[in-house]
DNA sequence: TGTACATCAGTGAACGCGCGTTCACTGATGTAC
DNA sequence: TGTACATCAGTGAACGCGCGTTCACTGATGTAC
């Protein structure tokens, strides 16, 4: 029953996208095949190439898109907020959370996607992308640092973003390991003075 | 010109041991072939099975020695030193470089090894191998800890832990970009008191 | 508004390729005398 | 110590499979009258 109404087709082409935004970060590029990104999306595989030209084409697209929700996520969040602590804290209470850790395909595009990124060739499309996005999330945790110095504020983001990458990071590898929640009650006790 | 002395097989399967911890923290689980890894040790693929019994094996023993190697590597650089400080030094100063975030075949596991072991299925055999090493690598920073309170020292480990592996992944995946060596310098002056 | 037809989004078979793994074979090593 | 032979580490063809990508085809959509 092929050709679809225009509307559909853009829907279809979004559902894709969205697929491949979640799979990517939670399989890697490798592994997820352009079958499993279609199938996800309710199609078959021969159509992906009416939508991209390639795979590593969808690839920057679903990087581009991943840091571009979690930057408005993290927007969303910080709005009525009243002051710059209790924004980073709207951001990183949800952040650094085992229920992150565990479901890759809707926690931190830095966290899963980094090292994929790393491995790929530096002339592919995601490398911009990746670049782009990353500088995103950082602008936003720069606006939050208690900093004065404008270089000062941008150097303490840096640490943040390495703190809390590192740690999401970490505590995938270990979960279901008393490690992991010890990783992250650590981290949110030195970001937050949390102590739970 | 088969059948190989017991010595000469010692030798291979060491070297097939070898390439593989280099070429799996290099390119991932999925991005090496049997064949790329025999190739590497100078053989050819069919006799893989004869040394491992699959590939995830192997896998579980290449990232043990990953992490042993880091951690024999740090015992090292720690000898002759006079006070933790110091030591801690020792250990992050050739630790956070831009050689060792470009160069990700002799660079930290934990860094590089993370997220693969975390889409590894949770029964995998490389999964225990990741844990064992992880905590032997936080074990010898929680002995450089400058607090006093057992469970404090662990916690300082752990959030150093976490900078260290995050920064190292985001300067990889950044590599070639000016923000690589922000994020480096960073986390260098926040964890070394370092101004390079 | 209704009809005739061109367009083209999606289908599924097929392509060449590389993967992990198996296996019959080879010939130097190790052993028994 | 020298010879005859069994062992077995390594080889390379072959297995079934899934990959990214291509393409002839289909039939509902969109358009021209």
């Amino acid at each position: 029953m092929p050709r679809v109404s225009k509307e559909q087709t853009d829907r279809n082409r979004a559902a894709i996208e969205q697929a491949s935004t979640r799979l990517f970060k939670e399989r890697g590029f490798n592994g997820v095949s352009v079958a499993d990104l279609m199938g996800a999306a309710g199609l078959t595989h021969g159509g992906f190439y009416g939508h991209f030209s390639s795979k590593d084409e969808l690839a920057a697209i679903a990087c581009s898109q991943a840091f571009s929700q979690a930057a408005d996520r993290w927007q969303t969040r910080i709005k009525n907020k009243t002051d710059a602590q209790s924004e980073l804290h709207a951001i990183l209470d949800p952040y650094l959370t085992k229920r992150m850790a565990r479901n890759m395909g809707n926690s931190c595009p830095a966290a899963t996607l980094s090292v994929d990124v790393a491995r790929e060739a530096p002339d592919k499309p995601v490398r911009e992308a990746y670049q782009a996005g990353t500088e995103q999330l950082i602008n936003i945790l720069t606006a939050l640092s208690s900093a004065v110095d404008p270089a000062e504020r941008r150097k303490q983001a840096l640490v943040q973003w390495s703190t809390m990458v590192g740690v999401m990071m970490l505590a995938s590898a270990t979960d279901g390991n008393p490690l992991a929640d010890e990783l992250l009650s650590a981290v949110r006790e030195h970001l937050m003075g949390d102590d739970a």
